[in-house]
Formats: structure tokens, sequence, C-alpha cells
DNA sequence: CGGAAAGGTCAACAACGTTGACGTATTTTG
DNA sequence: CAAAATACGTCAACGTTGTTGACCTTTCCG
């Protein structure tokens, strides 16, 4: 027994609800920020880092693809996709089924770098639900499932 | 016993830890979602929004604390700010206690439309936490309070 | 060969927010 | 009380970002 009771808010309860929107938007804003901190030094924007993202967990995307995955069009993908190139932290090469088709990869500094933007915001996941603990854990995963469920969720 | 059992994934496990971030993406664009088809309805963008909402928790707001607030310069607050005016959705007042202050409050009107927004935000956060359970419940905003301490937290 | 598909690129726009510079009440202060 | 400081409002010039539209090249396929 013990422990904090903190007055087991019921879960309806209108300032628990406005409180869930609000602490959502900093704990947010905490996962964004060193990210965007490290792209910006760089010159780079969040458009970036989401091509970056993509391309790391689906290596060879094409150029297609990766704009329909980020649902802008070819010539807002251009610029940052030129950008990233020159930068040497993705590689452009035609396909070999489809010398049209344009696979996009990141190089081993774009690797480097997408690990430590990602690293940076798995950090502090881990940190909370370390600090939350295991069973905080699941809590979390199941609600957010649940939220998140009704959008595109792709 | 039963219930799901889910592999229950290490806390620092990087498949978690990303399927964290994506989660994330989704349940905030879900919760959004609704809130911005009203507006944009209305002519209304976000801008509105955090004004309305932050009017709302806050009656009698001065201008220059909402600019400080929603950190934004007072011409980018003034256009939104007048058109919710038009609107009839807030009412500018000089403050009793120095005329150089205009005091923001929501009009009976604007007080309903923010209802309707953030109960659009309530219904899917409560359904959220309802089919996760109170236990879900408390373990999510034990991990969220984690990871937004580190942002502001105004 | 000729049409369709994947990309690239130039150009005109539109939304939104920023900085800069003034102008106007109103309050505070020397 | 005159002068400086505040709180706001507003006109104007930009910068960023993304959009639509048009056109061109390379490549694939029937």
């Amino acid at each position: 027994m013990s422990a904090k009771k903190t007055t087991a808010k019921a879960i309806s309860d209108p300032a628990a609800l406005n409180e869930a929107w609000r602490v959502m938007h900093f704990a947010l804003r905490a996962v964004i920020a060193e990210p965007d901190r490290i792209l910006a030094a760089r010159g780079l924007t969040r458009m970036h880092h989401r091509i970056l993202f993509f391309v790391a967990h689906t290596p060879g995307m094409s150029v297609g693809e990766l704009q329909t995955t980020l649902d802008v069009t070819k010539q807002a993908l251009n610029a940052p996709l030129r950008q990233l190139q020159t930068q040497g932290l993705i590689e452009l090469a035609k396909a070999d089924h489809d010398a049209r088709v344009r696979e996009v990869r990141l190089t081993p500094e774009g690797t480097s770098l997408e690990a430590k933007l990602t690293g940076e915001q798995h950090k502090l996941f881990a940190d909370a639900f370390a600090v939350a603990g295991e069973a905080a854990h699941e809590g979390w995963r199941a609600v957010m499932r649940e939220l998140a469920r009704g959008a595109g969720m792709r």
C-alpha cells in the first residue's frame, strides 16, 4: 500500500484531459529539440530529417515513394534532396530494374547523422520509460496505440 | 493470467523506441485532425486555436501576455486577433488598472467554439484512456510527465 | 515507333512569420 | 508638469516553405 495516491484522476476528468493535451505538446517539443538543433547547425530542416528518417528505415526507396510518403510535391522534395546529396549524406542511384527510378540511400555519414538524431530521441524515451517503470511503459504504449488508431498510421 | 503478453518489449529495445516516436506523431496528428477541420471551415488556423485555447484558460489575458505566451511578434498576433474579434469570438477591452492594456476574453460564441474544439480532443483522450484502462492511464501520464520534464512546461 | 512513367527544373504564387520603422494613447518618473 | 517608457497598432519589405503549372529528358513498354 502507500505509494502516491495522487487522487487517481478519473479517466474523464476535464482537468486531466486538458493536462494530457498540454503534456503531449511539451513532450513532443522536448523530443524534437535536440535533433532540431543538430540539424540547424548544418543548415538543415525538418524536411531533411524526415527524409533521413524514412530512408534510414527503407533503404533504396525511390524518389517517388519518398514523395508519396512525405506527402509533398516533387518540387518541394527536390531542393532538400539535393542538399543532402551535396552534403554527402545520401546517394541517388538508378535502380537496376528501371533506370528511370532513382533509389535513395544513406551514405555512411548520412547513417551516422541519422543515428545521432534518432539516438537523441531514443535516449529521452528510454530514460522516461526507465524512470516510469515497465508497467508505465506498457500503459503508455497502450494509450498511444489507441490514440494513433484512426490516424493514418502508415 | 492471460491478457496479452505482447513480448513485453525491453525498455530500451531500439525497435520499441523507434515505434514510440512514430506513434507519438500519429497520435498527435489524430488529436489535431478534427479541430483543424473545424477551424479550417471557418477560415481559421492553428494560431487562432492557440489564442482561443490560452484565452479560455486565462480570461482577461493582455495582448502582450498572449504575445509572450505564444512566442510570436505582435504583428503576427494582430491579424488573427482581429479576425477572431470580427467573427465575434473574442472581445478586447481596456483594462481597468491600465488603459493601455487590452484584455482579451472569449465571447459566448468563442467559449462555445473553444469548448467544441477541445471537446473533440478530450473525447479522443477519454476514449483511449477508457480502452487502455486506468492502470495504462497512470502509466501514460507518468511517462509523459517524464518526457515533458526538461521542456519548458510553462 | 509512340505513349506513358519517373524525374528535374523554371517560374509565378500564396501563406505565414520576421524585422524595421512609425504613430498613438497612457502611465510613470524625474 | 514635461519627458521617458509602455502597450498596442500598422505599414512595408523580406525570407522561408510549400504549391500549382508548364515543359523537358530519359527510359520503359506495348
